[in-house]
DNA sequence: CTGTTAGCGCTTTCAA
DNA sequence: TTGAAAGCGCTAACAG
């Protein structure tokens, strides 16, 4: 009965595509373009049955070679590929992974997203992008995670402790990109801030640098504050204290300004700890065109993250660089693994970062 | 009978749920986590039926007022939201665009995917992204969107007269960013090349300089073989032949090797054309620390794009800016209307760059 | 305005 | 190994 439902409809299907292929003029050998070829159309032209066909394309289906052979053939030929909606729909898995990132961390760091979304596509995994510009657009952003039925999701956004509730209630295993919880327990990967900064400062204070001044990140951001509480915890136990702090946003000019405004402070600052690159550079060319300083000599000026521009010539900025092929790699391998089984456990992976020594600071 | 079926079903499933939430402790107030809450269940609770619910959520549809009240206070306290997967597979729409974008695109013009992805979430749709490190790589990317059912595409990648036509075959709206179709007429956005370098190398005419090299992009890339072209024609144009082309791959690093391998050839050369900017600062650098040359005055260097660093104190590229967010905005309203209305004209929108003076050249 | 009904295209038991 | 049948969760006619 269902059959013959389908089968009129089938028919009538078929007319319309002619009818729409008809419009617009195409050669008459190139296959039929009006309605998506089903595993039904495979079915009736290879002479099985339709669910033959669909485990033809199912890995480990029980088969014989030569059903196999011919209905892959008659796939090729009628350009079958199994439609993912459904599959998706009745299956429970979708092969889909979210990313969430915001906007500015793509744009500092845009090898992130390409790095995660080509592990990502080698496991077969297809990718649904989520760029936020805003905390408050992350919200929306989860409601069509639930709706997509995601497989998974890699988070390199800012999450409330209710949104990540929010995943455990969806059973949606995430994996969280160099950010961790607070109070939830949740799986993370990320490149430890506290020990870079604390190497970088010690450093610092070892080539014998008294006045600090520091370019820290917005107070919502998870690396920023950390790395800004490291490099002040290190400096209190060498014993200086009342450093200037001031804000950027991890932008090139917030850095150039943040500089300025440190120099306002205290005109006979030694080095200046920026908590990313990006801000970093905007220091170094402010420093070097608005005050006039040579660095290292005149000024030591410090970043974090070993990004891209951080190791042009102009600028050579003494860094931690982060291992970002292994943590992207880290942060798929280990949500494939929560997939694969909900009950793993949930794991930190803290990944350390190479001091890269440049020639924008003196070291000691 | 139907109905009967998804109730033992139902059933079943709810008692997993249960063990399932047992499992992992929660407080025992919030909703339970075992299975999807589907619109059976919002309109059981509701005591309506379940193509009610089903019109509560679509836009335009016939239902009370009051009715939709209630049903939607019901599906908000069972955290309902329809599936995305059983929506697409019935209404033939996913409100899903696909993102095709080269890996090294996306790292040197990062802001076009985060415009691109905003704009399209502004707009209710959701982006399934595939950033391409090879061309061999296009093919499976395409067979990915055919079963997903998108309902268009945007590719920032360059794509083959046979893949276009797979688009048409397939019905899927496209349109092109930053390239156009060789022998097919396909919807594109793009910034004018030719425009743009025949102003630029005008102006560096101007200023009295005749010994030029050029830095190209790779054979295969659009957008760098029309600004070579463009470059060169001019440059004809004011009788100047036998100009040196070396080829680079749009990186710092090739900027700088190309402009070195350019002073081998040239040593007494007075103007660099690079096609893009990321090479130009290569060049730039090169030019400083590997020859000593200062900027403008030793020697004229120009980019295009406009991107990013470009513009910092360091380097200030005298370039042409491709409106981006233009752009973006234009590529995706495009999509958008060739999605709605399948017949909508082909259309080719050439945006003009905007001249950037910069410092790195002396125009005339 | 509302409920009934028939599938979208597929996977997955269950028998044969 | 294969086919029949059920149904994933939803939308869209169609009656009423």
């Amino acid at each position: 009965m269902a059959r013959q439902g389908r089968t009129r409809k089938e028919t009538g299907a078929e007319e319309t595509g002619a009818t729409g292929a008809a419009a617009s003029p195409r050669p008459a050998n190139t296959p039929r373009t009006g309605r998506r070829v089903t595993s039904y159309d495979v079915a009736r032209e290879a002479g099985v049955s339709q669910s033959a066909v669909s485990r033809c394309f199912a890995a480990g289906a029980s088969i014989a070679p030569a059903t196999r052979e011919r209905v892959l053939e008659v796939a090729r030929r009628l350009g079958y590929a199994p439609n993912a909606l459904a599959q998706g729909l009745i299956s429970g898995r979708t092969n889909l992974v979210a990313l969430l990132i915001t906007s500015l961390t793509n744009r500092n760091y845009p090898e992130v997203l390409a790095e995660l979304t080509r592990r990502l596509t080698d496991r077969d995994i297809r990718v649904l992008l989520f760029t936020l510009n805003a905390e408050s657009e992350v919200d929306s952003a989860l409601d069509q995670l639930w709706r997509h039925s995601v497989d998974g999701a890699i988070s390199a956004a800012h999450l409330s402790d209710d949104q990540l509730r929010l995943f455990a209630q969806h059973r949606v295993p995430l994996v969280l990109y160099n950010r961790v919880a607070d109070g939830m327990p949740a799986a993370s990967v990320s490149c430890d801030s506290v020990a870079g900064e604390r190497e970088l400062v010690g450093r610092l204070l070892a080539a014998g640098h008294r006045r600090f001044g520091i370019v820290a990140g917005p107070e919502d951001s998870y690396v920023g504050e950390d790395r800004r509480r490291a490099a002040l915890a290190r400096l209190e136990e060498a014993g200086i204290t009342g450093v200037p702090v001031v804000r950027g946003d991890f932008s090139y000019e917030s850095g150039a300004e943040g500089l300025q405004a440190l120099m306002a402070q205290d005109g006979k600052l030694e080095a200046v700890i920026c908590v990313n690159d990006m801000m970093a550079i905007g220091a170094i060319d402010a420093a070097r065109d608005r005050f006039g300083r040579t660095l290292p000599d005149d000024l030591s000026i410090v970043g974090f993250d070993g990004s891209g521009p951080a190791s042009w010539s102009s600028y050579r900025v003494t860094s931690i660089r982060q291992p970002v092929r292994r943590m992207t790699e880290a942060a798929v391998s280990m949500l494939v693994e929560r997939i694969e089984d909900e009950k793993a456990t949930v794991e930190r992976r803290l990944f350390a970062g190479e001091l890269i020594e440049g020639r924008s600071a003196r070291l000691g």
